[in-house]
DNA sequence: AATATGTTTTTTATCCATAACAGAAAAACG
DNA sequence: CGTTTTTCTGTTATGGATAAAAAACATATT
């Protein structure tokens, strides 16, 4: 059956928006909360149905209105709104990264689907999607291979990674000054500089504005197989990061001023100074990477 | 229920070996069977349990013998050997490239089902991995979207292919004269000159050689995500050739000397001269493609 | 002792069923 | 008459069941 974190995400953001409304305020219109919530009508009413059992919304029709206050504790637990194909992310991920997985292990599924409390299905379908990410390899009628987070598989992707973004950021620098990007850009130099006022409080929010920044200048001139790259980039970071936090303020002050410069060189529209400060700074980005892999 | 494509194959292939065989020559053992059928020994002793049953061969144990001439219908037909993942990826790229399809159409895993003769999950597994073409678009909880084999996607596709390629053959040019590739280089040179002295009856044997000359070229530095890009190459370049017929011939004869002058670049080992003979065929192989989407 | 066959256990591929969700058509409202 | 709600229909997500295939284990043969 298909699980219905839709619903409780959808019931815990509309028990906000309610929570925000007079008691015998009249609610807004089924089609408003559609596109508000991001969901279909159809799971809309179900909400309103299930608000209106609980007794917190009142009426019917047009004259739904707020009836009682919401309690606290009337929303469904965070997890229960996170979709199975995520949490099954997230799951593999955690295995993949602690540690005791080898290179060369075989990945069982059913024995996976039991681990991370899913259906065969779910690890399968996560499986065929993750293959792209070149860690794992599929032979045919007997089960998956795992590669293996290693050196070489850094050293690959971040020749990849290279060789886009220095066309990116070439392409970038040549576009005219009217380009709706510049100004997307000065908004991110400005979020920078902000973040290094405040480097010793705020260091964790780095990663966050490292992703927007690439893939920003990798949206410039858009081209489907970098964007879809750059997914395999994001990911890998997002949880490499969060098993990696030796000098964690250190790098990401080295890792900001690097961007500020980068920034500058491509502010100035010279397609060499903009390849030049790309190539310093996933130099730099490299060798981070690769730090992590050898012995403390 | 698992389809027996394994089955039927081994066995038909079986069969083959069988009919080499003299009446009365004792046959090979299951496990050496089992590495030359590239299938398991449980499959092995489907198979000779089955031409056992037909009487084929007789005997048990080590005394399996061959017992009688195998006639020539004996064979399951072609179709039940290709698995269903295979039978679908065909379906898919007839149903895309017959043209009927427009951008912007939606896919319907169960009607595609059932117009494929297989279970949803099958249709699912494969748009799963046929996402990373970039032709399709995933909408959680509301199926697929069509992007349509355009000009653009031509476009971006060729992008890619040359950023790699020019890296792989620059890469490759700076080789040792002692490395092995350059054994298997020089052989498939001889098979251009082969085919161009033939070109008139064999040009169909082109793609196949094309598709193996820029393989070898890209895999002289291997790296897993440009291994995995011409995967795309491959298919996309297979599906397209079958429905554009035009002016096949004459292109084949000009691709095969620009192979040709491609060949004698690398082996200069003169990394510029392999750049640009790689550039100058590219750019070619990219015009063909985008005059099969201009009308006639 | 190596290699073969016989037997049992594990695992994958594939279909199917069903609840959750989306979207369209029909009816009601203001 | 346009917007909103109600009702209906169709589609996807996900677990589970089962035959096919692989792999592991046990026993026999030379």
């Amino acid at each position: 059956m298909k699980s219905d974190t839709v619903f409780k995400r959808a019931f815990n953001d509309m028990l906000t928006l309610v929570g925000q409304q007079e008691i015998g305020a009249i609610l807004p219109s089924e089609n408003d909360l559609s596109t508000r919530l991001g969901v279909s009508r159809t799971t809309v009413r179900k909400v309103l149905a299930q608000l209106d059992a609980r007794g917190y919304v009142g009426g019917q029709g047009r004259n739904r209105l707020v009836q009682a206050l919401v309690p606290g504790d009337a929303h469904f637990p965070q997890i229960e709104t996170v979709p199975t194909a995520q949490q099954v992310e997230k799951s593999f991920m955690e295995w993949m990264l602690r540690g005791d997985t080898k290179p060369g292990a075989q990945i069982n599924e059913l024995e996976m689907a039991r681990a991370f409390g899913v259906g065969t299905t779910g690890i399968r379908e996560f499986l065929n999607r993750f293959r792209r990410f070149g860690l794992i390899e599929k032979r045919p009628n007997a089960g998956w291979l795992f590669k293996g987070f290693t050196q070489d598989f850094a050293m690959e992707l971040f020749e990849i990674r290279e060789m886009f973004e220095l066309r990116s950021a070439q392409a970038l620098a040549g576009l005219p000054p009217t380009a709706p990007i510049w100004t997307a850009l000065r908004q991110l130099e400005r979020e920078h500089h902000a973040l290094l006022g405040d480097i010793d409080a705020r260091f964790h929010d780095f990663s966050d504005l490292d992703n927007r920044f690439h893939r920003l200048i990798n949206a410039a001139v858009p081209n489907r197989f970098i964007d879809d790259f750059y997914d395999i980039i994001t990911v890998i970071f997002h949880y490499h990061y969060q098993w990696n936090k030796r000098d964690e303020r250190q790098r990401n002050e080295v890792a900001i001023r690097e961007h500020l410069a980068y920034f500058d060189a491509l502010f100035s529209r010279d397609s060499q100074r903009a390849r030049a400060a790309c190539s310093i700074h996933l130099a730099s980005a490299k060798h981070t990477m690769l730090a992590a892999f050898s012995p403390d």
